[in-house]
DNA sequence: TTAATAGTTCACAAATATATGAACTAATAA
DNA sequence: TTATTAGTTCATATATTTGTGAACTATTAA
């Protein structure tokens, strides 16, 4: 395989992390399995909506489903994708941090 | 700060890691620190759209620039990005794993 | 001053991602 | 059987990203 195409693979599942409704359940997710319902009841808005999200995620290997009766249960499908999540966020946060410290000297 | 605008701002970071380009260019900055015409020497393509994905990177915080006479240095603004990115390649090339063990089945 | 190098910026076209509501399916309950 | 719950799928409109080439700016060299 082509290092091109190994780039391309990489961003696929990296663009995962980059919408903040999909941030946002995989937040939701860190510690606990949850049906489709109770995730919608948490992030809020269309059915339709989360339920496309949940199914890219799914496809590209960031979680699980399992299903049990009429339920639909999400789970990460690993620690690494919140490990990388949490990097994220710290990085996130230190930018905001610096930004606010850059606009005092204002 | 509410939780969707912490959601939306760790979405948005996240994003710089969503594209093949800028995958390669963290990649290349991993472990030095590189002027524009090298990186585009390895990456390849137009000046122009890779100093656009550069300049989002530094926008948002990903990459430091450094101008020495006439050439801008390109670095890593911190090690937690390499981190999260190798993260999720270990995350993909888990995934791809196991599809081929899936389909070696079939 | 003129030319060359090293990039950035801009305008626009094309591609991709996202949101929305309606229609659909599958499983259970009445 | 009929209704209800729990979601998925689809079509389509809108928004965002991306790629491209031309024009531009800043620094150094001749």
């Amino acid at each position: 395989m082509t290092d091109k195409k190994i780039f391309e693979l990489h961003a696929d599942i990296c663009k995962s992390l980059g919408h903040p409704l999909r941030i946002e359940v995989i937040d939701i997710l860190q510690d606990q399995e949850l049906c489709f319902t109770d995730i919608l009841e948490i992030t809020g808005g269309l059915k339709s909506n989360l339920s496309q999200h949940l199914s890219v995620m799914t496809t590209k290997g960031i979680l699980r489903v399992r299903r049990e009766g009429q339920c639909n249960y999400f789970s990460l499908a690993s620690k690494k994708v919140l490990q990388a999540c949490k990097l994220m966020r710290e990085v996130m946060i230190e930018n905001l941090k610096s930004n606010q410290k850059f606009l005092a000297t204002l």
